[in-house]
DNA sequence: TTGAAAGCGATACCAG
DNA sequence: CTGGTATCGCTTTCAA
């Protein structure tokens, strides 16, 4: 790393012909007892020479750094980027920078990232993204995470529960099982699913709640039509496939998330079936552009930015017992899954 | 801020019975001047008491953090998260954060970023996203990132030139010229263009490249055919409504973006047309769902994973010139513009 | 109100 | 190789 020459408060101290601790009350002065006089001429100086203050030396002393930092499992997907979307939003508001990584669901590197976070001092941690079943780091996680909150910080799961921590909670079941419903009574009889890994919480619950849903109708959802997969646009795809190649009859096929959806709809056209015609096609999340498919897509709506703001809510918010702020979902009907 | 009690390098120190000075070379030791018997005890110690290194301390002693600030316009546009997470994948590579915030494209905005970044002393900057024709914010923009540089960061620009910084630039004016050609042999004759906002270079380039290259198949582009919108979804949708109120013989319709082009395409289903059959419509960008959507998408591949990658590059090499990388961009013909 | 000085946590130079 | 100590830039008592 290239030293970086840069003005410093002392600098402006003495141009200004006041002294450190002057200076420092006039540009950041919690409690203002500087007179205006000084105080605009300090100010003055330190916008002429190009004075910045330098943000590790105030969080060395203040102990704390004036930033966010954020977990995400993977920016390029939408369903990320847009809650991140809604974090920077609420970042900016409060007046916090945002660190970002992206551990591409690998547990071990969460790990890491999160003891990383630490080292930077941050006023929250968020993390996003699904839960595994059984992972190894789980507990090394927590931990890490237990510290931090003991330490002084603020963690913000948000997934599922349960959770120690402040949790955005997505009801993922509710609206599968809604789903499921709505699904039914448009006709649907015979149902796939195309599933993302079943270690993510998020893909069970989903998958759960659908099966629920269903039997709450009276079918009952056999292992045999559903197909898993990673929880990608490719996963759902080579699912699809797989599930087109089990010569099965379904005419309706539910896929854990809209990004898989979209890799379903292009296997089932590559078969000659067009969604929304031959069989219906739903996903999860109501991501951006699943209505300006073609089809649209049936989905679940997640409200994805405000969930992002109502993380950082929890990250600002002062208060002792963990909270969980429950986000409701809602089933959205679009022509991919038709009438019958 | 709540004050955070965190272990410090004395405690460690003392615990394990040796001075600070050693303790430091123990644990980050650039050389290694550690017996190997004091060494392990040293970090068998700090692990015990859990002992992170405090970053913004190390920060301030070295006068540079071991972080990349990243500035995009939005990162819920697939366009920038697809660039961002090229960007993470190589910071992560380089053991270095990510800092990162959006501007929404406003320019004052992005001045007061850049000033808080530079507060950060991040290794390096980069900024992500077209440039404004007569921003009055460019000046001051260009005065800090010049500021900065010459404290010893690093600049890089992602979108055009000319620049004064690192640059890695999108070839749009070509892209959109050999869109132009291939369409014009796909049979096309009545262009209309669903421009986002002509103020971004990278309109107004994108739209100067498809005009050439119609000019130079004998076609010449009239100002009619063309409707400006925001640079988003919607604008593409309004753009797109605007257009077919004109009335006009269109056989083919341009976007400048990909995400402008899925708004187009619901306007024209909307007014009866189906993309691909009574109408051709292509894009820009290849982001990832562009070959999902019904009929696929054509469009002017841009390697976005790639150009973040580039500009991490760019942002890690050690060199005195200002450099910068072309991007080449490629045809993608697919079902939307149908070959008459 | 203002200034002097004691830290904050860590690094690195200089002796030993 | 190891330890003492000045130093980084800034905030914050504590006096004046």
């Amino acid at each position: 790393m290239p030293p970086q020459h840069q003005v410093t408060l002392a600098q402006v101290a003495e141009a200004a012909g006041v002294s450190i601790a002057t200076a420092s009350r006039a540009i950041n002065g919690s409690t203002r007892k500087v007179s205006e006089v000084i105080r605009a001429r300090v100010r003055r100086t330190a916008e002429e020479l190009g004075y910045l203050p330098n943000l590790s030396a105030q969080t060395v002393v203040k102990g704390a750094s004036p930033t966010v930092a954020v977990l995400v499992s993977d920016i390029a997907d939408p369903y990320f980027s847009a809650i991140s979307s809604g974090i920077m939003a609420g970042a900016r508001q409060a007046g916090l920078m945002v660190t970002m990584a992206t551990s591409e669901r690998r547990s071990a590197d969460e790990r890491d990232m999160i003891r990383t976070f630490r080292s930077q001092r941050p006023r929250a941690i968020v993390v996003v993204g699904s839960r595994w079943d059984e992972d190894p780091e789980a507990q090394a996680i927590e931990e890490q995470l237990t510290a931090y909150q003991q330490a002084g910080g603020r963690v913000v799961m948000v997934s599922q529960g349960p959770s120690p921590f402040d949790l955005v909670e997505i009801q993922n079941v509710e609206g599968a099982r809604a789903l499921a419903h709505a699904l039914v009574d448009q006709g649907g009889q015979h149902f796939g699913v195309v599933l993302g890994y079943r270690g993510l919480r998020t893909n069970a619950d989903r998958l759960a709640g659908f099966a629920q849903g269903l039997a709450e109708r009276g079918i009952t959802l056999q292992e045999e039509t559903v197909a898993e997969g990673a929880f990608t646009r490719d996963g759902g795809y080579a699912a699809m496939g797989e599930l087109l190649g089990r010569d099965l009859e379904l005419d309706t096929v539910f896929a854990t998330s809209d990004l898989m959806a979209f890799g379903a709809g292009t296997a089932m056209r590559e078969a000659g079936l067009q969604p929304g015609v031959q069989i219906g096609l739903a996903g999860f999340d109501n991501i951006a552009l699943s209505e300006d498919v073609t089809p649209a897509l049936t989905t679940v709506d997640v409200p994805l930015g405000q969930i992002g703001r109502h993380a950082m809510d929890l990250a600002l918010s002062d208060h002792e017992e963990a909270r969980t702020i429950e986000i409701p979902t809602s089933v959205i009907l679009r022509a991919s899954t038709p009438v019958r």
